[in-house]
RNA sequence: UCUCCGGUAGCUCAAUUGGCAGAGCAUUCGGCUGUUAACCGAAAUGUUGUUGGUUCGAGUCCAACCCGGAGAGCCA
């Protein structure tokens, strides 16, 4: 019996006769040789198959197997520079070989695929050599953010799925019935965050959200992943500091235990070595004054190429503004004090200047958009309940979320990180879907 | 919801002015000792998204609808 090894530990076993289990990717042949790319899932090597060391009877067997079949390999491990794979540079001169299943003509082949194909297929796609470092990023993306937080003193509270109308867009909730009375999924857990920073001082919550929004475009789910710490005793100065320490954490841990799966991904990761502190800061007057200078000199921006339209103070920013503030700097952006009548009623307005609030934005280079949205939260309970009359929201339905303001009121502030929107930047992917491994896009709900 | 683009073999696409429905890949068979989307030879592959219309004749023109893509708005 030899000793069953995971591709990715090869390197650890040149000389040694070891058994791979895993899955046929593809087979080459020429006459007496056949190549085989292995796939386990901690890495992608080739299996050589020479007919005169395996014997007839056993070659014969390789030349059965079609892609996607399952098999057992065992053999010799070699270093050898031309052997292809991830991490590459090892491969297994086959000496013996256990069919466990031939697979069925598989769907997926080396050329080309639409994009409606492969989501039917998505249960087989993620099979694939892009799909698998891409969920290998995802994972340290994710595993990132816990420790980054976990070794910060914040407490992961898990915040409901299922919430009541909570009369904030409410035209971006799924409606669920809730035995006989409407409930909504979750869009955000920050009211419970902040519920919870009271309690234990500073928290994150994480886990899925859920958008209604109409939304068909490469940065949009109906279903993503999102985390938002909240943070007690802290202004949005302080915040900044947090978001900048935050994600360049998660930029360069995912860089140094990913460098196998960026280069498989064709990352240009000169273009993340730079997301270190301190980000850039501007204000969103600045930020108008730069897209309405751009828009005079007839700039533009991709995807299209259409030219940055002019922005009148006090209307938010669309897409095209965005990425045009983005690609002036080479490392995230934090825009600040955007005006109070375009966001949302919890944020504390800048006490000099009341028409704008201390919110903060971080918008990813390379087109990524807005990665996080944060704020400092309003403190003062006569002012909140003024903010949710003035925008005509059921004031018994915050009547605890008021409460919180009553008892020991304290500065406070929390930001949410998009998962996929993360991933999709630090990956280099173009579109959402590919970030999360059964996308829900508008008009899908399968696989 | 709006704007633009598309739907032809299992997959990716081609088809001239409206005139016999075609390739490559995948599949099957044969050949070859270093393949990186192998190569060479052979075989097999169709309700052209749906419905209706114009026409001697429609993949091609017209209308409606269905599905998909890109973008806008909104957001992470």
């Amino acid at each position: 019996m030899t000793p069953i090894i995971r591709i990715i530990e090869a390197k650890d076993h040149v000389g040694e006769v070891v058994t791979v289990r895993g899955w046929i990717k593809r087979r080459t042949g020429k006459g007496k040789i056949n190549f085989l790319r292995v796939r386990d899932g901690s890495g992608i090597f080739q299996a050589v198959a020479f007919r005169p060391n395996l014997g007839d009877e056993k070659f014969t067997q390789v030349k059965r197997l079609t892609t996607e079949s399952s098999v057992m390999l065992t053999g010799l491990i070699k270093a050898d520079d031309r052997a292809p794979g991830v991490p590459g540079g090892y491969e297994m001169d086959l000496q013996d070989i256990e069919i466990v299943q031939i697979a069925d003509d598989y769907p997926i082949t080396p050329k080309e695929h639409g994009v409606e194909f492969l989501l039917d297929n998505r249960h087989l796609w993620l099979r694939s050599d892009r799909q698998w470092a891409i969920a290998r990023v995802r994972a340290t993306v994710i595993r990132a953010i816990r420790d980054w937080l976990d070794d910060h003193g914040y407490l992961l509270v898990d915040t409901p799925i299922l919430t009541p109308a909570a009369g904030e867009g409410t035209t971006t909730l799924f409606e669920i019935d809730y035995h006989g009375v409407p409930a909504f999924l979750a869009q955000t857990g920050q009211l419970y965050n902040e519920a919870d920073i009271f309690a234990f001082g500073k928290v994150y919550c994480f886990g899925p959200t859920f958008r209604a929004e109409k939304s068909k475009t490469r940065r949009h789910l109906q279903e993503f992943w999102m985390v938002e710490p909240e943070i007690a005793f802290c202004k949005l100065e302080e915040l900044l500091e947090i978001e900048e320490q935050f994600v360049s954490y998660i930029v360069q841990t995912t860089l140094e235990r990913c460098a196998d799966e960026l280069k498989l991904l064709g990352r240009d990761v000169t273009l993340l070595e730079n997301v270190k502190p301190p980000f850039p800061r501007i204000t969103y007057d600045e930020a108008v004054a730069m897209v309405n200078e751009a828009a005079a000199r007839g700039v533009t921006v991709p995807p299209n190429d259409d030219s940055v339209p002019a922005i009148e103070w006090g209307d938010d920013f669309g897409s095209p503004h965005e990425t045009f503030i983005a690609s002036q700097f080479d490392r995230p952006v934090h825009v600040t004090h955007y005006p109070t009548r375009v966001k949302a009623f919890y944020m504390e307005p800048e006490p000099e200047r009341p028409e704008v609030c201390r919110s903060t934005d971080m918008l990813a280079p390379e087109g990524y958009g807005e990665i996080i949205g944060g704020s400092e939260r309003m403190s003062d309970p006569e002012l909140l309940l003024a903010a949710i009359e003035k925008h005509k929201l059921p004031q018994d339905a915050y009547d605890w979320y008021i409460d919180l303001r009553r008892y020991g009121s304290v500065p406070h502030s929390g930001f949410g990180l998009g998962v996929e929107r993360a991933v999709a930047w630090i990956s280099g992917i173009s579109h959402l879907r590919e970030a999360i491994a059964f996308p829900r896009v508008l008009g899908r709900l399968t696989p």
